[in-house]
DNA sequence: TAAAATACTTACCAATCGGTAGGCGGTCAA
DNA sequence: TTGACCGCCTACCGATTGGTAAGTATTTTA
C-alpha cells in the first residue's frame, strides 16, 4: 500500500472517528467507507486501536508542526505567542475534525493506558507557557499561572469549534457564519489582551 | 419504585454517561453498576435512549435552575450576568459529570433526531445573550456579537473542567489545584472585562 | 525464474449488543 | 379471596461487535 492512498485512508478514518467517536464507529463501517472489506482494513492496520492511535498521532504531528511553523524564534516572544494562537486559530477552523477529535480524547482519557494519555498534550502546553511566561508581563507569574492563562485561550476557541454544528443548526448558516467571525474577532482581541493588560485582566 | 431510589439510579448512570459516552456504556454495565439485572434496568427505564434522555433531562433541568435562581431580578442587569456565571462557574465546579456529559451531547448533536439536538442550548443562550445586551456597553451590539461574546466564556471555563483529569494526570494534584483556583480566578476577570471594558477588548 | 513478501479473499469465531417473552412472588384495593 | 398491578427473574432472540485462520492471486525481490 503506498503511503499517499494510506494517508487517504487515514483521513477518511479520521473523520469518522471525528463525528462518532471511537465506540460510535465499528471497524466495518470504517470500512465500508474507506472501500475496503472488514478484513483487508485489518490487514492493513492491525486492530481497531492501532488505526485510531495513527489517526491520532497524525493529528498531533499536525499541530506539533503547524505550532513549530509559527513561532519565528527571530520575532519578539510576544509577537511569536500571537503569530502561534493564530496559526492554531486558522488550522482548527479549517481542519475542524481534528479539534473535535482531540476534544474526544480530552474527555476518553481515561479509557486508554496511563502512558498514551497525554503525550501530545504535554510539550503543546509546554510550549505556550513557556512563550508565555517570556514576555515581560508574564515573567514573574507561576507556572499554573501561565497554564491557567493559556488554557482559556485554548478553551475559548475550542469550544467555539466543536460547536459549530449545533449553532449552525439552531441559529442557521448565515448567522453562525456572522458569529463565527466575530468569535475569531474577539479571540484575537483576548490574547492581545492576554499580552497587554494582564495586570487588569488576569490577576 | 420511589421517586428517591429513581433520581439515584438516574445519578449513577449520569456519571457513566459522563465518563464512558453513550456508546461507550452497555445497558448490562449500567445494569450491573446499579446493581440491578439488565432486565429490571430495561423494565424501570423503557430503553438505554430513553434511560440516556432522563438523564440529560435531569441535568439540563439543573442548569435552568442554578441560572434562574442566580439571575435576582431586583438587581441590575450587570449585576445579574455577573451572578449567573458565578453560579454557573460553582455549579461546573461542583458537578464537573454534568459538564463532560453535555459536551459529550454537543459532539453527538449530529446522532439524534433534529428534535432533541438542542432544546437545552437554544434558551439558555438566548437568556445569556439578552441579558448582555440589556448591558449598556453591549446594547448596540449584534445578536451574534453577543453570542460571541458569551460562547467564549462558556467555552473558556467548560474546557477547563472537562480537562481536569488529564491535566491532573499531567501535572499533579497539588499543581491541578493551584491551576484550577487560578483558572476560576482568571475567568471571573474575564467576565468583568466583558462587562466593563468591551470597546477595547471585544470590538 | 524461484521465492518471498504483499494484498486481499471467504469463512469463521466467541462475545456482546439492545431488546422481547413469559413467568413468578408479593402487595394492594375491591 | 380474588384479581390486578408491580418488581424482578430466567430464558431467549437476531444482529453486530472486534478479531482469527487459512487460503489465493499479484507484485516484488533475490
Amino acid at each position: 500500500m503506498s503511503r499517499t492512498t494510506r494517508e487517504q485512508l487515514l483521513l477518511q478514518a479520521q473523520a469518522l472517528f471525528a463525528q462518532r467517536g471511537f465506540y460510535g464507529v465499528s471497524i466495518a463501517a470504517v470500512a465500508d467507507e474507506l472501500k475496503l472489506t472488514k478484513q483487508a482494513l485489518l490487514h492493513h492496520f492491525g486492530s481497531k486501536e492501532k488505526l485510531y492511535g495513527e489517526v491520532l498521532q497524525r493529528v498531533s504531528d499536525d499541530i506539533e508542526s503547524v505550532v513549530k511553523t509559527a513561532a519565528n524564534p527571530s520575532a519578539t516572544v510576544e509577537v511569536q505567542f500571537q503569530a502561534v494562537f493564530e496559526a492554531l486559530l486558522t488550522h482548527s477552523f479549517s481542519k475542524p475534525e481534528q479539534t473535535t477529535l482531540l476534544m474526544r480524547e480530552l474527555l476518553d482519557n481515561k479509557r486508554r493506558a496511563d502512558n498514551a494519555q497525554t503525550w501530545y498534550l504535554k510539550p503543546f502546553l509546554k510550549r505556550l507557557t513557556s512563550m508565555l511566561g517570556r514576555t515581560e508581563i508574564w515573567q514573574t507569574a507561576s507556572e499554573p499561572e501561565l497554564l491557567a492563562a493559556v488554557y482559556l485561550l485554548l478553551g475559548s476557541f475550542n469550544y467555539v469549534i466543536i460547536s459549530a454544528p449545533t449553532l449552525q443548526a439552531i441559529f442557521g448558516k448565515s448567522t453562525h457564519a456572522r458569529f463565527n467571525g466575530l468569535a475569531l474577532k474577539q479571540h484575537r482581541a483576548l490574547v492581545n489582551a492576554t499580552l497587554s493588560r494582564s495586570e487588569a485582566t488576569h490577576r
